[in-house]
DNA sequence: TTCCTGAAAG
DNA sequence: CTTTCAGGAA
């Protein structure tokens, strides 16, 4: 029996039942696809289900606002995959009259969608035979061939291209794709793979050497730097509903779109006199001393940066200045759930939330 | 190079 | 508990 045969008749018997395999609609494919993008299956799948339902067409993605699209995507990471899905949306709307292009050439034009996810929806929704090649399926075809590129090499996405587009030939494309999507998933996994019940353990070339872990050589991985973010949390009362003082994350830097507090970075470990010293400080808050030993501290990692951060209460009272409402905005705590948040962000409020444990959300 | 998070590993 | 890892596009 041929090895892709025993692969694809494996992915038929063993594949799990996940919502987006339910569906031939190229649309909510792209969405699954992009969603499941740098992220797991388990992660993935709620947000998959809930975007469906608030967008279930290129139309209804395309007339929502972009913070609407950020508001479903909150905590999912990787903002930019939502943006980008929203603009792309429009795209369709605007220049491909309402349908998703038939082909990965034009869906890789769209924006968000790159090679791997142009491949990904080609082959599943227009039975393209274009091979989508990921982490997973980059890991699986490594063991199989023993291959000493490394991950997300040039020369080893060219080999998988060739030897998936030969087992394309026989086989429904989207079945290849994703068969060898799962198998890295649940068999081909990074650590511990299950060799014992793998379909194509019998060609497998690292399994006959027993060098399984060797293989996919890892790339170099680069060291994040350190960022210090000193928050300042305003809080106050008008009209006699408490509110909190907000502000949207801007252009060029991390969380484009989300919002967290009025901000004071440093380019080292803050001290209670860098505070005082900044201009944020000394235009709000200059009678007041701060004090970062009572300051609430959270450490949060993202890819390329680590973020230590310190949350300084103030009641807006004290404020010297009227706050510039173009960039900060006072916000009722009854309407703080139409905002999207990074998760640092909503780790703060749920800190809050336990410390304080009573009525106050802040 | 840069973007984020939750699960896994230590 | 803290740190590392997995996962594509621009």
């Amino acid at each position: 029996m041929p090895i892709t045969h025993l692969l694809i008749s494996w992915y038929h018997e063993s594949c799990r039942p996940l919502p987006w395999r339910m569906t031939t609609n190229p649309y909510l494919i792209w969405i699954s696809e992009v969603i499941l993008q740098q992220t797991r299956v388990d992660q993935g799948n709620p947000y998959y289900q809930r975007f469906a339902e608030r967008f279930p067409t290129v139309t209804a993605l395309a007339s929502a606002s972009e913070a609407d699209v950020l508001l479903q995507w909150q905590g999912l990471g990787y903002y930019s995959r939502a943006r980008n899905l929203h603009k792309a949306a429009r795209t369709i709307v605007d220049k491909y009259d309402c349908q998703l292009p038939g082909s990965s050439a034009e869906l890789i034009k769209l924006s968000g969608i790159g090679p791997y996810t142009a491949s990904a929806v080609a082959s599943i929704a227009f039975k393209e035979p274009s091979p989508a090649i990921d982490g997973n399926v980059m890991r699986v075809m490594a063991r199989y061939y023993s291959a000493d590129s490394k991950v997300n090499s040039p020369e080893l996405k060219k080999l998988c291209t060739i030897a998936i587009r030969v087992m394309m030939q026989n086989h429904h494309p989207g079945d290849v794709n994703q068969a060898l999507m799962e198998l890295g998933a649940l068999i081909c996994r990074p650590a511990a793979p299950m060799c014992t019940v793998c379909p194509i353990q019998q060609g497998c070339s690292s399994f006959s050497t027993g060098s399984q872990s060797k293989f996919p050589v890892p790339a170099q991985k680069a060291k994040p730097r350190n960022r210090y973010f000193v928050y300042l949390v305003l809080t106050g009362i008008e009209r006699e509903a408490p509110y909190i003082v907000l502000r949207k994350r801007a252009k060029g830097d991390i969380w484009q779109g989300l919002h967290d507090f009025p901000l004071i970075e440093t380019k080292e470990t803050p001290t209670d006199s860098a505070i005082t010293d900044s201009l944020l400080w000394k235009s709000l808050l200059p009678t007041v001393r701060p004090s970062l030993l009572h300051a609430t501290y959270l450490k949060h990692q993202l890819t390329h940066q680590t973020l230590h951060c310190w949350f300084i209460r103030q009641s807006t009272e004290n404020l010297s200045t009227g706050l510039n409402e173009q960039e900060y905005l006072k916000i009722p705590f009854d309407r703080l759930h139409h905002f999207p948040f990074p998760r640092l962000i909503q780790r703060y409020f749920e800190l809050r939330r336990t410390m304080d444990n009573d009525d106050a959300p802040i």
